[in-house]
Order: C-alpha cells, then structure tokens, then sequence
DNA sequence: CCTCTCTGCGTATGGCGTACGCTGTTATGC
DNA sequence: GCATAACAGCGTACGCCATACGCAGAGAGG
C-alpha cells in the first residue's frame, strides 16, 4: 500500500475532483464534445434567466444542442451538477480586505459581496445544501472571511464560528427578501404594495385580545412604509458585528 | 357594498380559511369522509417517520386509505398542504415568558424552543418557504416573541427586526447540524467522525499556500473535537443578543 | 321524487431523474 | 495496417410525480 501519497478517505464524486483540476483525460476513446464547465454554464445560464425550478436535464441539454443523457457523461447526477452550479453561480472570491481595514470592517465588505451575489442570483439560496462547502471557489470565500479576523484575539474555532453566523445571517436575509419579492409577483401586486399589503392581511386575521403584541406592531404602521431593504440589512448586519465585538473585547482585554 | 365589512383585500386559500376557523359547511351534497387536520396529520406523520421527500400526495392518501386525487377536494395544491404541515409541525407556541424574567430570558427561552422543534422535525428546514407567516400557529410564535420584548424600548419596527433575526439564526443553525447529520448517515460515517472527516478531506484539498488561514484553522484542530452541538448553539445565540442588548441599551440611555 | 350540489376517485397528461445497452469513434499494442 | 479496448453520445424505457377533467353516487331541499 501506501504507493501514492493519499488515503484518500471520503471519496470525493469526480466532477469535483475536477474542479479542483485533478484527474487528466483518459488516453483512449473518442474526444469529449463538452465539457464539466461547460455544462454547468449552461445550467447557470437556465438558472439566471428562468429560475431554477427550469433546471432539469434535459432542459439544459437542450441549452448545448446535446441529448439529455450525454450529461450523464460528465456529471455523476443532478445533485452533483446542482453543487457545481452553486460554486460557479458564487463566483470568485472578493478579495483580502485592504490591509488598512479592521476586522469589521473587512467582514462588512466581505457581508455585502456574498449580499449582492445573492441579490442578483437568488436561486442560489433555493439550492438544497447537501453538506459543508467541498468546492474551491467557496472555500475561497471561507478563507477570505478567516483572514478579516487574522488580527484578533478570538481562537480558531470561534473565527469559524463567527464566519458561520455571518454568512447564515446574510443567507436567511436574502432569503427572506427573495421571498417577498417572488410574492408580489406571483400575487401581482406592486413590490412596494407587498409588505402593506401582508400588514392588511393579517389585521383582518388575528384577535387584536389575543394577538396584542402583534396588533401593536401592525398599527404602528411598521409593515407599511416601504423602507430601503439595504437599511434593513444593515440594522441586522451591525447588530450580528456588535455582538462579534464585544466578544472580541471580552477575550483582549 | 360593504354588506360584509371586510373588503377581503389579498385573497387567503380555502384551505388556510378553514385553519383560521372561518368558513362553514355547506348544507348540500355528502358528508366529508375526510378533514383538513387528519390529511394534514398524516402528512406530518409520513414526513416525520419517512422524512419530507416521501410526502406526495399519493403516499399521504394511502396512509389515509383514499384515492390520491380525494385530497384535492380539501386542500388546493401540494403546497397549501406543506404550508399547513409547517403550522402543524411547529406546533403551539411556547407561551408567554414568566413575568419575572427580562426579555433576554425571554428570547432565549423562545429561540431554545424553536431549535428544539426544529431538531425534532428537520424537514421544517426543508419545505420551500412562499411568503411572510399567515397561519394561527405561525402567528401565534411571533406574538410569543414579541411579548418578549414589550418592556424595552426598541420602537415596534425594531422589535419585529430583533425577532427576524433571532428566528433566522435558529433556522440557520439548524440547517446545518440537519445537514452534517445527514451527510453522515448517507456517507455511513458515525456522526462524531463526521466533521473530522470533512476536516482531513478539506486539508487534502487545499494548498496552505494559497489558503493559510483556512489551513490555520485545520491544523488547529477546531473541527476535530466534536464539541457540545449545543454549545456552539449557545455561541451564536449569545452573540445576537450582545448585539440586540447593544442596541437597546442606546436607545434607553 | 326530482334536482342540485358536493364527495370520492379513475383516467390521462406531461413532466421529471436516471438505469441500461447499443453504435460509432479513437488511440494504443501487435 | 489492423484488431482491440476504452470511451462518447444517446435512444429507449421505467417509475415516480402533481394535477386537470369528468363521471358516479350520496344526500338534502323543494
């Protein structure tokens, strides 16, 4: 044993050893006509323009001028082109904040990029995760999140922790968001209307004796103005690093 | 007009009419064999025994001894049913916190029964989520929380803010430690070994070179040790409402 | 008793992912 | 130059899904 270097442990699918660019061609047999990138530009292109529900097989497929079990070629399964299509869909990485940042304000700016990812692509949060990120581009993201927090006192575990609230924090905010506007448009409803017209709705729902706190919150006219969404992710995003620097404090000083 | 004095506004589906207790009868025609609730118990049944992907809508009428299309006379579409599974599925609301206790107790209290629903019932974390609450259970576990804060002074916009973000965080954590436990069971790993696994297969991947704060991290041994998946619940949690109190402290002083 | 309305459900349609096996291509070893 | 083995492309088929449609029978009002 023991003739290559590995022990290879988990067994990684094949087209994610490709994309971490292992795995040559096999010598023999006629020349591939596509390709795992290919493939899955494609797919995000299906993704982009008509929603991921639109992502099957064959539809993609179709998107190359191919038959639908030439895929099959490349990809091991929909599951599998789904995780490569969330590592493309991301994209590379934004970058080391400038070396003049904090650690705030380099997780801030590294927030905003996975926002504005998630803004334009929104099926990315429709993607089942089937497990933690394998492919490079996201571990790329997870090693410029670890570096904002390379000059603080926290310990290893705890920058990972941390990195994890912020990304869940960003994920469920744009989920939320996606949402609403998705309503508003299968409702036909105008998206400044929607969240008015939900504070309408559940008014004429609830006890106001039974539901109080809630009657309290909808007549204050909180659902009805139509704040700018970036506010409110802000307001959650510096209530997330608040809590971040205090333990950063508590663990300095 | 205005015979009936709601001028209904957004228009709510039969199905969800009846689990807010209106709507009645009709005088006519055969006795239902059926209701909402038992379809909806038995759904929730399949899905905690087989998980959410065995719930169709032929398999939740075997269960009820029915043709598959009966089910259509009670509720619109599939996804009226899943909307009602998650009603049913969360269950009541906790209560309102003991008098005694300020509103962090509160929130905590609140948060640690939604992660306790959710650890229970993952498929919660699978169902696609079309909108902003409007089911009685739903509404009732955002009233809970809200009551949880009416002592302080955040403005009722802020409160609804604080609530989001807590929920969002308890889902998140969820997800993930639902994902790690499954890929675990479909890897055959023992759940302990799981994230060591995934630690050494990472480290197998990646050049310390281009990823040294990520290798930083592996080396250190943080997903090593299988920690208390409660303490890093804790963790997160704690590190929210430093940042809510951070918040509410500005706005009284 | 007729008629109207509602329940239960059989049938059919159009989609999906993918297992299997055939056909033709290509580089290697003889 | 040729047989051979490995591989690409893909046609067919299977089993599953949600659900549109329409018919048969139940039950109450007139």
């Amino acid at each position: 044993m023991a003739a290559k270097t590995d022990d290879s442990g988990p067994v990684l699918p094949p087209a994610i050893e490709s994309a971490w660019g292992l795995r040559e061609r096999p010598p023999k047999g006629p020349r591939p006509g596509m390709s795992v990138p290919g493939i899955v530009d494609a797919a995000v292109r299906v993704a982009d323009t008509d929603g991921l529900a639109a992502v099957s097989m064959s539809r993609v497929a179709k998107e190359l001028g191919a038959a639908t079990m030439a895929l099959y070629r490349y990809v091991g399964s929909k599951d599998e082109l789904l995780m490569l299509m969330v590592d493309a869909g991301y994209g590379p990485s934004p970058g080391p904040h400038p070396p003049g940042d904090d650690w705030r304000a380099g997780l801030t700016r590294w927030a905003w990029a996975e926002h504005e990812v998630l803004r334009q692509r929104s099926w990315l949060l429709q993607v089942p995760i089937t497990g933690p990120p394998i492919t490079p581009q996201q571990l790329g993201w997870m090693e410029d999140g670890l570096r904002c927090l390379d000059g603080t006192a926290l310990a290893e575990g705890e920058k990972m922790s941390v990195l994890l609230l912020v990304t869940g924090y960003v994920r469920n905010e744009a989920t939320l968001t996606a949402q609403i506007a998705e309503g508003s448009r299968t409702a036909g409803v105008a998206p400044g209307e929607m969240m008015p017209a939900y504070g309408r709705l559940v008014a004429r729902l609830i006890d106001p004796a039974r539901f109080p706190a809630l009657h309290r919150v909808l007549s204050s006219g909180a659902l009805g103005q139509d704040d700018d969404p970036d506010d409110e992710f802000t307001f959650g995003l510096d209530r997330i690093l608040d809590g971040v620097d205090a333990l950063i404090q508590r663990r300095t000083g």
